[in-house]
DNA sequence: CAGGATCCTAGTCGATACTG
DNA sequence: CAGTATCGACTAGGATCCTG
């Protein structure tokens, strides 16, 4: 049986523990999780380009100028699975497929215009805080 | 001068130009920004434990626990420089900082909450989308 | 006490080439 | 057409050590 009267853990060895038990349940934080989809780079642009209508992959590709074809189907795979998107297979030659919004996508619309509206009502405090901290450094 | 007439440019060479354009115009969109901010492991974090008053840097580091000095100074850095937190130096020996919330750092807090509200709401229907989908893959 | 400086690692992003 | 697979480049995060 093990003595543990004398152990010592150093500082950096709490701190590791306690970041895996906060990033363990940080995970589950609905908070977090909504946030790291919503600032993803192309996830915007992904639901942005699908508020108008359904689109097929390759329109998909050229509305969201600049993602490689990994980034769309990646970004596309994720939020299918979270139910945002809906993904349907046309069988034809060539085949075609088709992504649209789901209600739980567009309910996503408000929320983003509401995060839109709270930085541009900010932004210019931010930007004049900014140059106040630039300028007396 | 240069004749371009029979210039060609890859997908991927279109694709990268476009890419950077959007990267530079991105940097500068509000909405993005503040996204950026919001979605960090840390701000979160420093700014809820500031909620409740004004603490020092060690505090700061004990109560956000698993921070490392580096990604406390940075995070607390990054938020005085935009203005959501102001940074005092009391002259002591030893010295004292102390970090306290602006008026526009406790103005997020409302959004924060909205965003949260939002996620708990229909997080349910996230982890539904994702059981059906792990469930018949 | 409150950080700055340095080095290192692990995960992410994107290009490219290939397939049903 | 709608992807998948693989590989290299990059960089954010963190450990560690040091200073006014």
């Amino acid at each position: 049986m093990p003595y543990y009267g004398f152990v010592t853990r150093t500082a950096a060895e709490v701190r590791l523990d306690a970041r895996e038990a906060y990033n363990a349940n940080l995970r589950e934080c609905p908070g977090h999780q909504l946030l790291a989809t919503l600032s993803d780079k192309w996830v915007t642009l992904v639901i942005s380009a699908l508020a108008d209508g359904p689109l097929r992959y390759n329109e998909l590709g050229r509305v969201v100028v600049g993602a490689s074809p990994k980034m769309l189907t990646q970004t596309l795979r994720t939020l299918e699975r979270d139910g945002m998107l809906s993904r349907e297979v046309i069988v034809a030659v060539p085949v075609i497929v088709s992504y649209e919004l789901t209600d739980l996508g567009r309910d996503l619309l408000p929320l983003q215009r509401a995060i839109k509206a709270w930085a541009e009502h900010h932004i210019p405090q931010v930007h004049a805080a900014r140059a106040v901290y630039d300028g007396d450094r």
